[in-house]
DNA sequence: CTCTCATTGTGGACAATTGCACAATAAGGG
DNA sequence: CCCTTATTGTGCAATTGTCCACAATGAGAG
């Protein structure tokens, strides 16, 4: 049986390969950055050679969510960008919390470049009694006790987390007993979560360690 | 022509496919985890499970470099890590610089976890007279206008970049220059580097981005 | 010494991804 | 209005990556 019923089709979306959606942010990040340059259009073999990825690739992509340029002319840059940030979700604000407030996750919290980019921090929390309660910048350093209470309330759905690798998996489960959908983590160790909730590792060392294998 | 001749033999190294490259250090993470905890032997299973990748991928990938494991018994943790890290050339110490003394490249000087993962800390550096001769640490930041006689004279290879964006092609260019070949990027930008220079971007708001397609 | 169990390394099937190449077509110049 | 140029979107072929399934074999029990 290979058919579908209409039933099925309404709610049948083309499943989308990770690997092309892993690319759509940084095409979104190009675009932003030709905005900030005054540019107005461009084409997938521009695009292509400032990433370093093929203009076909490119097109190919794109070509998954619909028909966004015009032959001969190339793409208006706006509205791709517009474009990009729907299908990301990013055309609202996703509010964020922080946990761990040692240098990383202050220095999380003081970075300016999320609001821009679809992403409010909320809140960052650590269970150090030295240093809940502290001020940083515009935050106040909460008790991680409080967290699952309101992110619940306020249905925050992403989190990042910055403390020692000892420590980042009960965080993990803590995060996704609270309703956390989606981690960045910059704990060095991997995260075991149940299906559903989508991880990001960043650890310096592991991208450091992929660069040397090609020195010599 | 498909034949080679017996002298292209000698210099044929397999090439290995970067995708698995990359996998290496985390494998290497959860080893050097399971040391940590003690344990002496595993298994490609259970490194799998760990992981989340499947038993067969491990085999395959460790299998591009020679034979690790005992039919029966599995793998000798110590001794694959060794390998492991003979194999991505971080069994000696890469001496690393670190330019931009904000928040981020301030909180790289102070993280201490490279040292066990085959990384020195050689130096911070930055333009601002403001930083420039600072303590931070044990390190004093230098002019970045030295770091290219010292990169040089110390034959470093690996830097970090962690400058806001519209600093960081330019640094890049500097580090090129200064005979880096390898570069981790926490700058939002991406940077156009010659062949031979291989660049590592880590940027959020990319990360974040790549989740939140997968949110309501 | 033989049997059983666990587990590796790998050939080859299968799946996913990339890239080529071209018809379609928009825009501008004359 | 016609010609030229630029560039898209895409069918298909080529390449790359993943995974199944099994022969080989090491270790331990009896």
């Amino acid at each position: 049986m290979l058919q579908f019923s209409a039933g099925d089709m309404i709610t049948m979306a083309k499943q989308i390969p990770d690997i092309v959606i892993g690319r759509l942010p940084v095409y979104l990040r190009a675009l932003q950055q030709m905005l900030a340059e005054g540019r107005q259009v461009t084409s997938s073999q521009e695009l292509g050679e400032r990433l370093g990825i093929s203009a076909a690739q490119i097109r190919k992509d794109l070509s998954q969510f619909g028909e966004f340029g015009k032959q001969g002319t190339g793409y208006n840059i706006e509205y791709l960008a517009n474009q990009l940030r729907e299908i990301l979700k990013v055309n609202k604000t996703w509010e964020v919390v922080i946990v761990g407030a040692g240098d990383i996750g202050r220095a999380l919290a003081g970075y300016s470049g999320f609001s821009e980019r679809g992403f409010n921090i909320r809140g960052i929390f650590d269970n150090s009694p030295k240093r809940i309660g502290e001020q940083h910048g515009e935050f106040v350093i909460k008790d991680t006790a409080t967290l699952k209470a309101e992110a619940q309330a306020e249905g925050i759905k992403m989190a990042m987390i910055a403390v020692p690798a000892s420590a980042a998996q009960e965080v993990a489960d803590l995060l996704v007993d609270a309703g956390i959908r989606a981690i960045l983590s910059y704990a060095p160790v991997n995260l075991n979560v149940p299906a559903g909730v989508r991880v990001q590792n960043i650890d310096p060392s592991i991208h450091l360690q992929r660069m040397t294998y090609y020195l010599d």
